[in-house]
DNA sequence: AACCATTGCAACCGCAACAAC
DNA sequence: TGTTGTTGCGGTTGCAATGGT
């Protein structure tokens, strides 16, 4: 396992991949004790073995309890996209104007979904024109006019919050709901 | 049923900007 | 003014889930 180079005085192993919901849990009850704060020494008063920087993400980007997952709706989608042709890939530009999404799940809704339809839309116009292989802005532009979100958007997915239940399975047990989470962070709280 | 390819997303990495000393 | 620590951002990767053959 690789260490993080902030940690030299301490040597303190550092854990990296996914959360466990026990991590989740701690990151959760210590932030609405004691609030935000410097992140490597949040980490580090909760006892998390996780750096700085990694507890600031997944709060942001997953527990926070203001964050909207999932169901991205057709008018966020055009919003993403006017936004986009704008500003290009700057994110958490984008992420201020949609309120409850982060910067991270724009980023990849754009990379998975939209650029998707972007390269089909361009493959598809290039036999016309074969100009432009510019980045971002102004492919963007040009695919905001070749495809219409509006006509040619489906639903993506349904039901994103779709925990695979009430309870963790055994393949599954990071599968837990952030009301399941929170609810446990209010009854572990007095 | 088994295998392979693709998709979607969480998390990591590197870098730049900023603040505190 | 230089150094060090922290934060924020954008790019990229790893992997589980899903779909196709």
């Amino acid at each position: 396992m690789k260490k993080s180079p902030s940690n030299s005085s301490q040597d303190v192993e550092v854990r990296k991949g996914p959360w466990t919901m026990e991590e989740d849990l701690i990151l959760i009850n210590y932030i609405s004790n004691h609030g935000e704060g410097v992140w490597n020494t949040l980490a580090r008063s909760a006892g998390l073995k996780r750096t700085g920087k990694s507890c600031r993400l997944r709060w942001l980007n997953y527990l926070r309890p203001d964050v909207r997952r999932g169901n991205i709706t057709p008018e966020e989608q055009l919003l993403i996209m006017e936004l986009h042709a704008k500003w290009g890939n700057r994110w958490s530009k984008i992420a201020k104007h949609l309120p409850g999404r982060t910067d991270n799940e724009i980023k990849n809704y754009w990379r998975t979904r939209i650029q998707k339809h972007i390269k089909q839309a361009g493959s598809f116009s290039s036999q016309k024109s074969s100009e432009h292989t510019d980045q971002a802005t102004t492919s963007t532009t040009q695919t905001f006019n070749a495809i219409n979100p509006m006509q040619t958007y489906s639903p993506p997915y349904d039901n994103v919050q779709n925990f695979s239940g009430p309870f963790p399975t055994e393949t599954n047990e990071n599968m837990w709901s952030m009301e399941d989470l929170w609810s446990m962070q209010l009854l572990n709280s007095d």
